[in-house]
DNA sequence: AACATCCTCAACCGCAAAAAT
DNA sequence: GATTTTTGCGGTTGAGGATGT
């Protein structure tokens, strides 16, 4: 990991327009800088980057906070191990957007470009490069179509899937996007989610409406005993950016607690991170932290027919024309 | 136990597009 | 319309932990 940088130079990299003469941080965030952050986002929302490093008192660029607040403070955040199926639904959207881990991450709620961009380049890479290298993967052995993820043996639609991608080990939108596909439902339609996306499953309780909730917890960030995570409420915090919810045209709708109420849930975010305070241990995550002070955390669900939209047949130049086509899970705020 | 190598992932950089002036 | 600023993205780096020898 980065050391903290405190030599204050600045850089040129979007972060000039902050006061030259201001000395700026680099390198990791302290639990301090993290307290400010969230507690400024908390009371004012997200607005202009620049902004928010100034006025919340950080000698850090406001690319910088968007970064920390994008990938690591954000509190929707979904932490923890990628599931068998996020794994394969990483590889499924690879194969069709490229390294657009943005638009990767917009249909993997709770998770950011940042960490699907190291997962696929540490883990899913390699172990795609060692099967298509492995002499098992010739021809003959397709007769048994096995995930190359996890060893189990595939559908024969994700299996096609799978070779549609294997034999573009570097696909990318160019590389597909010369002809109309009729692409197999169960490897490529975003909606196969129910397993990784417990959250879609709201759907079935009948509550309506994108909300993620934290319940309060102990003003002095104590912990709670026991562990409980839910999927039945609701709630909000400040914005979730990168969504764009007027060309999704999707709904979902957040709703705002008191700001003491948020500062409750935040204080004991930040405790947590202070009393983890390495950083390199991310299975302490924010995460957890909430399901060990009881913090109950709701998910989003989507209104209406939405969620069961059949896609069978895409047209890869459409597609990828407008990748939001693809149906994905988003929310806005009222 | 000591050292080397590998692996993970937070955070940086540079660029391009969008928005503001 | 030109220029500046801000935002967002993808690629890359490197510290530090994990694992192997």
């Amino acid at each position: 990991m980065r050391k903290p940088d405190n030599s204050g130079r600045v850089n040129s990299s979007g972060c000039a327009a902050i006061n030259v003469t201001a000395k700026l941080r680099k390198g990791l965030w302290s639990p301090e800088e993290d307290e400010k952050l969230v507690n400024y986002m908390i009371r004012n929302g997200q607005g202009c980057w620049s902004d928010v490093a100034r006025n919340a008192g950080l000698q850090r660029c406001g690319k910088s906070c968007r970064l920390r607040w994008i990938n690591y403070l954000r509190p929707d955040l979904k932490r923890g191990a990628f599931s068998p199926q996020e794994e394969d639904l990483i590889i499924h959207l690879h194969s069709l957007l490229g390294n657009r881990w943005s638009q990767i991450a917009a249909r993997l709620p709770g998770r950011t470009d940042n960490e699907i961009k190291n997962f696929w380049n540490s883990t899913i890479k390699k172990r795609l490069k060692n099967i298509s290298s492995s002499p098992n993967t010739s021809d003959s052995s397709m007769d048994q179509p096995r995930d190359g993820i996890n060893g189990r043996l595939r559908s024969n639609q994700e299996h096609n899937m799978m070779g549609l991608y294997m034999n573009n080990p570097s696909s990318s939108s160019s590389a597909l996007s010369s002809s109309t596909w009729q692409l197999p439902n169960m490897a490529l339609n975003p909606m196969n989610l129910d397993p990784i996306l417990p959250i879609l499953d709201q759907q079935s309780t009948g509550i309506v409406g994108s909300y993620f909730d934290v319940q309060p917890c102990n003003a002095q960030g104590g912990i709670f005993g026991g562990s409980n995570i839910d999927f039945e409420g609701q709630f909000l915090v400040p914005p979730l950016e990168s969504v764009n919810n007027e060309q999704s045209g999707k709904v979902g709708n957040l709703v705002e607690k008191s700001t003491a109420d948020v500062m409750n849930n935040m204080n004991s975010i930040i405790n947590y991170n202070q009393c983890n305070n390495n950083n390199n241990n991310n299975n302490n995550n924010i995460n957890n932290k909430l399901a060990e002070n009881n913090v109950r955390i709701e998910g989003l669900c989507w209104e209406g027919d939405e969620l069961r939209m059949a896609m069978g047949e895409w047209d890869l130049e459409e597609l990828m024309k407008d990748v939001s086509s693809f149906p994905f899970l988003d929310f806005q705020v009222e």
